[in-house]
DNA sequence: CTGCTGACTGGTA
DNA sequence: GTACCAGCCAGCA
C-alpha cells in the first residue's frame, strides 16, 4: 500500500489503521493524533477522498459517539462496528466513552 | 494564488 | 430534542 499524498493525509490514515478492533476514535481524536486537533473536518474529508481498504474508516466516528456521515452508509458502518463487538443504538455507539480510543496506552513511567 | 466544499465540533436559539 | 451559525483545516477546481 502506498500513500503518495499529503503528509497529513498519510498520517491520518496511519492513525486510523492503528485503531485496534473493538475500539473507535472520533475525527477530532484522529486529527489530534495526526497533528491537528482541529482538522476534524479535514480528517473526514480525507476519509471520503481516500476511503482505502487499508483504512478502517468505519472505526472513525463523530464526536459524542455519533456515527457521523459516511456518505449515508451508516447502516453498513453500524454492522461493521457491531461485527467488532461495538453495539450501536440508532446513530450512537454504545459505551462510546469506554470504547473510545486515541492511541496505544501511554505508559506511566512515574506513577 | 483564490475560492468553495465537506464523512466535523462547539455554541446559541 | 432539533436547527442554525461561526470557526477551523485540508483537498480540489
Amino acid at each position: 500500500m502506498v500513500i503518495l499524498a499529503g503528509a497529513f493525509r498519510s498520517k491520518v490514515i496511519a492513525v486510523v489503521r492503528r485503531i485496534p478492533p473493538g475500539r473507535v476514535a472520533t475525527y477530532g481524536d484522529v486529527a489530534a493524533a495526526a497533528g491537528s486537533s482541529r482538522a476534524s473536518r479535514a480528517v473526514g474529508n480525507i476519509m471520503r477522498t481516500c476511503r482505502s481498504a487499508d483504512v478502517p474508516c468505519h472505526r472513525v466516528i463523530a464526536a459524542g459517539g455519533r456515527l457521523g456521515g459516511f456518505g449515508g452508509n451508516l447502516q453498513l458502518k453500524r454492522e461493521l462496528l457491531r461485527a467488532e463487538g461495538i453495539l450501536v443504538t440508532g446513530s450512537r455507539v454504545k459505551e462510546f466513552t469506554t470504547r473510545r480510543w486515541t492511541r496505544p496506552a501511554p505508559r506511566n513511567k512515574a506513577t
